[in-house]
DNA sequence: TAAATGTCTATATTTTTTATCGTGTATAAA
DNA sequence: TTTATACACGATAAAAAATATAGACATTTA
C-alpha cells in the first residue's frame, strides 16, 4: 500500500500540472495546493519541498510566489516518485539498486530462495511501474476520457 | 517492502516443506523451527497460528508434537501469504477486493486519476504474484539447482 | 501423573506514519 | 524601508504498525 504522504504528492502534483496546462500558469501557494488537493497543509509543506529538492517542482518566495511544476508531466516519474516520498519499492531490501542492505541473516544471497522468487516478481513490477508517469495520469484524466476509453 | 514477519513465515514454510520432502518426515516443534530459520521463537509462535489457522499447515500437541505442511507446495500460493501475514497487497485500498474500501475524500472512484494509474500496474502486479507458489521457490533451491539456472 | 508441546491473551518496545508548531528567510509592493 | 505575503527548516507530538516477550492454560502421550 502506498502512504498517504505519497497520495498527497501525487493529488499535489495533478494540480500542479493542471495549473500548468492552463492558457496562463501562474505559482500556486501552499494553501491552494492543500486546498485544491484536500491535503492538510502544513504536512503538504514538507511534501513540496522534498519534491522542490528533487527538482520536480519549483518555488518562488515572496508576494505572489509559490510552487510550479518544473519538470515536464511526461519526465515525472511514478516510480522515482514513490522512492522520494515512501522509500524503496524493492520487497527485499538486499534487492533494493539504490537502498540495497544486507539481511542480517543472510548467509549466502545467491541461494536465497525468498530472495530468488521476489526478484523475479520485482524485476517485472519494475518493467511496468518505471514506465508510468505524470503524463499518463493526466492522460486518463477527465471524465470524457474515461467514456472514450470504455468505449 | 515486505516486514521481517512475511519472512519469518515463509522460512518457516521452507523449513516445512524441506522437512516434508524427506523420506521420513516428523512433525517440527516450534523451537526446532525457530532454530532452523533463524526465527524468534515467541514470534514465530504467532504466525504458525496464522498459518495454522489459515490451514496451510497443521499441528499436533503434546509428546512428539509440533508443526507441519498441510498444503502441497504448489497449493501454497505466495500473494496469499502476504495477505494473510502483511495484509492487502494492492496499492490502494480502494483497488483491493478482499480488503476494499473507500478513500475518504474520494468523490468519485471511476474518475480518480491516482486509482486508474495504480490499476493498471496493480493488475499487471498481480497477474505475476498470483502464479507464484512455494513450490517455485523449493525449485529454486539447491546450490545446484543455481548453478544449472545460470548454465 | 509428569513432561513436552501447542494455544491464547496480554503487554511492551521500537519504528514509522502523520501530522502540527514556531520561527526564520526571501520577495515584492506600498 | 516598511509591511504583507509566502516559502524554509527544524523541533515536537500523537497515533498506528511492526516486532516482539511473558504468563497462564490446554492437550497429548509415555
Amino acid at each position: 500500500m502506498i502512504t498517504q504522504k505519497m497520495k498527497y504528492a501525487l493529488k499535489a502534483l495533478l494540480v500542479l500540472a493542471d495549473e500548468a496546462a492552463q492558457p496562463a500558469p501562474e505559482a500556486l501557494t501552499i494553501e491552494a495546493i492543500a486546498k485544491r488537493s484536500d491535503s492538510p497543509k502544513r504536512f503538504l509543506e514538507h511534501i513540496l519541498l522534498e519534491l522542490r529538492n528533487a527538482q520536480v517542482v519549483t518555488s518562488t518566495r515572496g508576494r505572489a510566489g509559490g510552487y510550479s511544476l518544473l519538470m515536464a508531466p511526461a519526465d515525472v516519474s511514478i516510480s522515482e516518485m514513490l522512492r522520494l516520498i515512501d522509500g524503496p519499492i524493492a520487497p527485499l531490501a538486499c534487492l533494493s539498486r539504490r537502498a540495497y542492505q544486507r539481511c542480517d541473516d543472510c548467509t549466502d544471497e545467491a541461494t536465497c530462495r525468498i530472495r530468488k522468487v521476489f526478484a523475479e516478481v520485482f524485476w517485472s513490477y519494475l518493467l511496468i511501474i518505471d514506465s508510468l508517469t505524470l503524463a499518463d495520469m493526466l492522460r486518463s484524466g477527465t471524465v470524457a476520457d474515461q467514456v472514450i476509453g470504455k468505449a
